[in-house]
DNA sequence: TTTAGGG
DNA sequence: CCCTAAA
């Protein structure tokens, strides 16, 4: 699990003293992130039920946890720099710091990425903490503060780490199952609004909607762009004092232990166990009902009929919760971002590609009857003149979102700030332009960069042909890969950014006659339409091939076979470009159409059988 | 999920 | 190559 945070919190007036303290076991390792745990800090009565710690209670062990900061790193300050610990001690340390700063916003989003991955191990955590063992509870009701005190000191130290070994619990979980997680414990650090419910709300009324959202994110470790300030300072309010209450029926103490209720919305991971997605649906819209009159309600003093509050953040690291994200993230996002080039296209289209007076004659012509003209109108399906618009986007591949996605995650990956991003940009742009002049193959992500040289030179130039990486060596044994393609959509200019060349990835890979051979071959194996048996068994090395790549060029395949005068297929029709098949492997081609279409329907295995013994 | 066929 | 209906 990851690096955790604690906090003790009074539980009465909440945030009154936040301790923040990373777990000194878990930051040694660098690949762990922060997944910041606020523990209250809790006593637990005789008859089990929870009571919150007093101010007295909080202030010795404030002052426990002080004098242990020479074992464990403390981030109590914001001022104070840390000059000592691992890459990743820093890093947490960097990233809290930082959280008023918006330089390292970036550093702290991404950080927070990778708690995805970990989700189910947070889950698992979570739920280990729901559980009391039953050993050295009773300790802790006999004693009056002390001990417990000490207890849940010591389990701040070293929060979760039994659950991310897989061994047994450690004793000092005994406290854990009060332990809450939520969004960060920067707001120590942060420019204190005040944590008490009071007067942080007076501070919070005081800060601007940037700082609000600052402080937002320094709460829940997310962005926001809400800029209804009063839905902010709710938010932020809600997260300091856990942003919900389990009902009780949700979360119950029995024998020792915490039992988790239903309310499994399964939602990923430890949401689950957070009541808030009413709330969070009040985010989406920024609206603001007065008050979610369960949480108050829930820190009125009776804690001890009160249900326990466990509060697991789904927030943490996930960015589909919060309404503003949400909105973002879907299909409408790639849709937007489609929209959003096609527009920067059109626009360059229309400035450079299409003169505007064309425009006019367009919409003219395509009334003449002229024949390319009438097809781009009957495209557009309306009399604005956007046929070629219409023609570019019909080109753009499913896999854009894929690639899209690549481009981001790369481009994250690398960029810092701003101005790298944009340098990241112009030099991809760059290769681009070069890929065209020099006819050089290479895939102009960001992040990887692969050149393979393009035997080439009918063609002027070489379009920026984006292989895959694997595929070139297997392909070494072929030349013209990179010539064949389609050549219809390829009209790209050379300022199309990034987005346009990483998205045209998959697209029109060319057969090499290798490749058709051993579709041939393929064919007369398994038999026609076995494609996807095709696919696992000849193909398997091709990954880039599916069986409806087969399908189709299997059809091709036929078409061409079966068109008279090979010559004039090489000569005019398939032009320099395209692989030239080889005669005799059209011939196999026509052979095994024939034999299937003799073979008939009948009896799939016969078929296969005879094909088999026509060519074995 | 695969196949067949149209775009 | 993409998309989709049908199996």
């Amino acid at each position: 699990m990851g690096t955790m945070f604690g906090s003790v919190e009074d539980c009465g007036e909440m945030f009154q003293d936040t301790i923040v303290q990373t777990g000194g076991a878990s930051l040694s390792s660098t690949t762990q992130i922060g997944n910041p745990v606020v523990y209250k800090l809790v006593r637990v009565g005789r008859d089990g039920r929870l009571v919150p710690a007093t101010d007295e209670e909080l202030l010795e062990v404030e002052y426990l946890l002080r004098n242990n900061e020479n074992d464990t790193s403390t981030v109590p300050d914001p001022g104070q720099t840390p000059d000592e610990g691992s890459p990743s001690q820093f890093l947490q340390l960097e990233s809290l710091e930082g959280l008023y700063q918006s330089e390292t916003a970036e550093v702290y989003t991404e950080k927070l990425n990778p708690r995805l991955e970990s989700k189910e191990e947070l889950m698992y955590g979570s739920q280990m903490l729901f559980t009391l063992p039953d050993t050295n509870y009773q300790s802790s009701n006999e004693l009056p503060g002390n001990e417990e005190l000490v207890q849940s000191e010591v389990l701040l130290q070293e929060p979760i780490r039994s659950s991310s070994n897989g061994c047994s619990m450690d004793q000092s979980m005994d406290a854990s199952p009060y332990s809450n997680v939520t969004g960060s414990p920067e707001a120590t650090a942060a420019p204190k609004p005040g944590f008490s419910r009071d007067s942080g709300k007076t501070c919070l009324n005081n800060l601007s909607i940037k700082a609000l959202q600052e402080t937002f994110r320094a709460t829940f470790g997310r962005e926001t762009t809400c800029k209804d300030k009063r839905w902010l300072k709710r938010r932020i309010t809600m997260g300091l004092i856990n942003s919900c209450v389990i009902p009780a029926t949700s979360l119950e103490v029995n024998d020792n232990k915490l039992i988790g209720g239903g309310q499994n919305n399964n939602n990923d991971t430890i949401g689950a166990f957070c009541n808030d997605t009413v709330d969070e649906g009040r985010a989406n819209n920024c609206n603001d009902t007065p008050s979610s009159p369960d949480c108050i309600k829930g820190h009125s003093n009776d804690f001890g009929d009160s249900p326990v509050e466990i509060f697991v953040d789904h927030y943490s690291g996930n960015e589909d919760f919060e309404g503003e994200s949400a909105k973002r993230v879907r299909k409408p996002t790639r849709r937007y971002i489609e929209e959003v080039s096609e527009v920067d296209e059109k626009q360059q289209s229309n400035e450079s590609l299409v003169p505007s007076k064309d425009d006019k004659s367009l919409s003219a012509v395509s009334s003449g009857g002229r024949v390319v003209v009438t097809r781009m109108v009957s495209l557009a399906g309306s009399r604005i003149q956007v046929p070629y618009v219409s023609h570019v986007r019909r080109s753009r591949p499913r896999e854009n979102i894929t690639a899209l996605g690549e481009f981001h995650s790369s481009s994250w990956k690398v960029k810092g700030t701003p101005e790298e991003s944009k340098l990241n940009l112009r030099l991809s742009q760059l290769n681009y332009d070069v890929n065209r002049v020099s006819g050089v193959k290479s895939v102009p992500g960001p992040g990887q960069k692969e050149l393979a040289i393009n035997h080439q030179s009918d063609k002027d130039f070489a379009r920026p042909n984006l292989s895959e990486v694997a595929q070139d060596a297997m392909e070494a044994e072929h030349i013209d890969c990179s010539s064949g393609d389609s050549s219809d959509d390829d009209n790209d200019r050379v300022d199309r950014p990034v987005m346009r060349s990483v998205s045209r990835r998959k697209h029109h890979r060319a057969w090499t006659v290798s490749e058709v051979i051993k579709l041939v071959e393929g064919v007369s194996k398994y038999g026609v339409g076995k494609w996807s048996e095709i696919k696992r068994l000849s193909f398997s090395s091709f990954a880039y091939r599916t069986s409806v790549d087969l399908k189709d060029k299997w059809r091709n395949l036929l078409k061409a076979s079966f068109s008279q005068n090979p010559s004039k297929r090489m000569g005019s029709l398939k032009k320099y470009g395209s692989t030239v098949i080889p005669s005799q492997v059209l011939l196999q081609v026509r052979e095994l159409a024939q034999k299937q279409s003799l073979v008939s329907p009948a009896n799939d295995g016969r078929r296969v059988k005879e094909s088999r013994n026509g060519f074995l």
